[in-house]
DNA sequence: GCGCATCGAGGAGTAAACGG
DNA sequence: CCGTTTACTCCTCGATGCGC
């Protein structure tokens, strides 16, 4: 192990630029080129759902603002300052960066990957939320992102941090996608079993009939269990994220194997669901008062219903059971209790519950993974950062 | 002094929580 | 359950800074 860590300034070891003032009316809701806005920086990743923008007219003199693969951008304005911060993957791509989003790209004394998992630091998230400026919205500046202290290793040393916290990234990443896999599957059986396959002699039940629709669970204000709200729902939630313990003051209420369904338009449109299985055995967990709980009964799987409430049918089904005032549509409960669904019998209720029994435990076990890698991660990241923790590197020269 | 880049501030629109 | 409130940021304007 050779060669000293420098102090610097993190504007020492990478560019700084931040993105075009575009006029938002001239974007566009479909196209290939991505305008990487404030609004699609998320945390550690880029999201692209009905917040995605395009731009379909002319980039002459726009080169400068187009992204590549492992450019570092940061969010500079919102009240998330400071968390929303993302590393471009090839999917992004084609992108072009708009005002108040700064990119960073590492010089010649850094690595892009090192830089990724520094900015990604709690402790960067900290020294942005520490100095932004602005009374009624939050901003940074580029000189403030520039004049952030780091502790600057020989470049070796700092290929071999990045690679142990990208080792341990690519592998969440492997199991994330071994899940989406795995939904796909479970989604095309559920279309097999009750769509493609079923017999015109099978009873049509009504949802209401084989699942509860908001169970009632009772918690008692003040008592204290897991809080999941609406916003760490998204798309893709086998694996929610971002729940906490909280005393209850009022919202749904859910156990394991519910299955959650944001009731508002948007949400909807965004398709959020959620499987719930991180609660503890038997715990009543609550969320936000915009869901609406399914509970498959016996002899159902209880998977069937976040299946179910992924399927396309379902979902349009619950968009046009949608009514309320003032802007305000939400699907109605009471409504979606008369979903029409094809029963199959009894048999082969249990064939197909026997093939999830492949498929469940195998998702809940990846999502535990990736909760004690993610939780690795976060404690590792800081230590080699520091220096506290050393890796071991081949010299370069 | 000009033209472009950057910065600070705040209004407006909207997503989501609150709470009667 | 559902209207209201809160919070979030997007977007834009005008001021200021900077290089030539």
């Amino acid at each position: 192990m050779t060669g000293e860590w420098k102090e610097c300034k993190l504007g020492d070891a990478v560019e700084i630029d931040s993105g075009f003032a575009f006029k938002s009316e001239l974007y566009s809701d479909k196209g290939s080129l991505k305008v990487v806005r404030g609004k699609n920086v998320t945390v550690g990743q880029m999201r692209w759902g009905n917040d995605a923008k395009y731009w379909n007219h002319s980039t002459d003199d726009l080169e400068r603002y187009f992204l590549n693969e492992g450019d570092v951008v940061i969010g500079m304005d919102g009240s998330k300052i400071g968390e929303n911060r993302a590393q471009i993957k090839n999917s992004d791509l084609p992108a072009i960066l708009a005002q108040r989003v700064a990119r960073l790209k590492a010089k010649e004394n850094s690595d892009q990957k090192f830089i990724w998992h520094l900015i990604f630091s709690d402790e960067f998230e900290n020294y942005i939320k520490s100095i932004h400026t602005g009374t009624s919205i939050p901003h940074i500046s580029q000189s403030q992102i520039a004049s952030y202290d780091i502790l600057l290793p020989p470049l070796p040393e700092q290929h071999a941090i990045a690679s142990v916290l990208s080792s341990l990234d690519d592998k969440i990443d492997l199991l994330h996608r071994q899940n989406k896999t795995l939904e796909a599957m479970a989604e095309t059986l559920f279309r097999q079993w009750f769509v493609e396959e079923a017999d015109e002699e099978w009873k049509t039940g009504k949802l209401g009939d084989i699942a509860d629709i908001n169970p009632t669970y009772k918690l008692k204000k003040g008592d204290v269990s897991s809080y999941l709200d609406m916003k760490n729902l998204n798309t893709s939630t086998f694996n929610p994220e971002g729940w906490c313990k909280r005393g209850f003051s009022s919202g749904m209420k859910f156990k394991n194997g519910d299955t959650l369904l944001a009731r508002i338009t948007p949400c909807l449109e965004n398709g959020k669901t959620c499987y719930v299985d991180f609660l503890d055995e038997d715990e009543i967990g609550w969320g936000s008062t915009e869901y609406i709980v399914i509970r498959m009964k016996n002899p159902f799987h209880p998977f069937i219903s976040y299946i179910l409430a992924k399927d396309k049918d379902f979902r349009d089904f619950a968009i046009s059971s949608m009514s309320g005032s003032s802007g305000r549509q939400r699907a109605q409960a009471g409504l979606i209790k008369e979903y029409g669904i094809k029963l199959p019998p009894f048999p082969l209720i249990e064939e197909i519950n026997i093939q999830l029994a492949g498929i469940v435990p195998k998702l809940e076990n990846n999502a535990k993974q990736i909760r004690t890698l993610e939780k690795l991660r976060d404690t590792l990241l800081p230590k080699l950062m520091s220096g506290e923790v050393r890796v071991e590197c081949e010299d370069m020269g």
